[in-house]
DNA sequence: AGGATATTTCCTGATT
DNA sequence: CAATCAGGAAATATCC
C-alpha cells in the first residue's frame, strides 16, 4: 500500500489537481491522508458527527445513490453511536438503504485499516473523496487553512471491501440515470450543506429561501470539473449548466445579484428541516 | 444500437 | 475593462 503520497496535500493546496488527471486509474485513489490518519480517524467509533457524515456521502457516492435519498437527520451522530446501532436501526433509519450502511459500517468496524489497500474496488477509481475541497483557486500564498484537514481527514475510507456493492438486497429505485454519479445542483448543495469543507467557496444568502451565491466562482468550476474529471470546467461553463436549472425548477431565478442563485421547487434536499 | 438526459463547449450580445 | 448573465446551437458523455 503505497501511502506514499505524502505530498498529496501540497499539490491540492497549490493549485495543482486540476491540471493533468491526478486520477489516471487503477489503485493509486487514496490520497495523502492515509498517512495523516491517526488511528482514531480509521475507527469508525471514534468518529465525529462529520466524519460519520462524510462516511454517508461516501456510500451513498459510490453506490451511485442521489444524496438526497436518505434522511441525514436519522445519522446526526458521533461513531460510537453509529457502531451501536443495530441492523434494524439502520432499516428504520435508512429504508432500503440501511443494509447497505449497516454492511459498511460492520466492515469498517472489522478493519481498522479498510482505508489502505482498497484502491481497486471495481468501482471507478475517480473517488475524489480525499479531497477537502482545496481551493484552487487561491492565488498562491493565501491557501486555506490548513488546520482544517485535521477536521476532514477521514476522507480516505473508501468503503471498504469490493464486495460491499452489490451483497445486500439490491433496494429497488435507488437510483436512476446520472452522467455520472452527482448531478451539478447536487453536487453545489453538498458544497452547502457542509460548512467544514467550503473554505468559502459558496456561501448561504438566505438559508431558509435556498439562495447562495458563489464566493469563488472558478474555484467550485474547478472542483466540479474534478469531479467530472474535466480539467477544463470554468465558471463560464458551469454556470451555462446553471442556468439551464432555471427552466427544470431546480433553480430559480435570482436577478440582478451576481453570482446568486436561488433553490427551486425542484431541488430537494437543502432545507435544513426537510427531508 | 439508439434515444433521452444532463451537461459541456462555443458563441454573440447585453449588463454590471 | 473584466466578470457575469443570457440563451441558442451543437457536441458529448452516460444511461438504459
Amino acid at each position: 500500500m503505497s501511502v506514499t503520497s505524502s505530498t498529496a496535500l501540497d499539490s491540492q493546496l497549490t493549485t495543482t489537481w486540476g491540471p493533468t488527471n491526478s486520477y489516471p486509474d487503477g489503485p493509486l485513489v487514496m490520497s495523502g491522508y492515509t498517512s495523516r490518519l491517526w488511528p482514531h480517524e480509521s475507527q469508525p467509533q471514534f468518529w465525529s458527527k462529520y466524519q460519520v457524515w462524510e462516511w454517508l456521502q461516501q456510500v451513498l457516492d459510490i453506490h451511485q445513490i442521489d444524496a438526497s435519498s436518505i434522511p441525514f437527520q436519522n445519522f446526526d451522530m458521533d461513531g460510537h453511536q453509529l457502531c451501536s446501532l443495530s441492523y434494524q436501526d439502520f432499516i428504520r433509519a435508512a429504508g432500503s438503504l440501511g443494509p447497505i450502511l449497516f454492511h459498511s459500517i460492520t466492515e469498517l468496524k472489522w478493519s481498522g485499516q479498510y482505508h489502505v489497500e482498497i484502491g481497486q474496488l471495481d468501482l471507478k477509481p475517480e473517488l475524489d473523496y480525499s479531497c477537502p475541497f482545496p481551493d484552487v483557486s487561491f492565488p498562491p500564498g493565501e491557501i486555506y487553512d490548513p488546520s482544517l484537514h485535521s477536521l476532514a481527514p477521514v476522507a480516505s475510507p473508501t468503503p471498504s471491501s469490493p464486495d460491499i456493492k452489490r451483497s445486500f438486497s439490491r433496494p429497488h429505485q435507488v437510483k436512476k440515470h446520472n452522467p455520472r454519479g452527482t448531478h451539478l445542483w447536487e453536487f453545489i448543495r453538498d458544497i452547502l450543506l457542509n460548512p467544514e469543507r467550503n473554505p468559502g467557496l459558496i456561501k448561504w444568502e438566505d438559508r431558509t429561501e435556498g439562495v447562495f451565491r458563489f464566493l469563488k466562482s472558478e474555484a467550485v468550476a474547478q472542483l466540479w470539473g474534478k469531479k467530472k474529471n474535466n480539467n477544463s470546467m470554468t465558471y463560464e461553463k458551469l454556470s451555462r449548466a446553471m442556468r439551464y436549472y432555471y427552466k427544470r425548477e431546480i433553480l430559480e431565478r435570482v436577478d440582478g445579484r451576481r453570482l446568486v442563485y436561488k433553490f427551486g421547487r425542484n431541488a430537494r434536499g437543502w432545507r435544513e428541516s426537510e427531508k
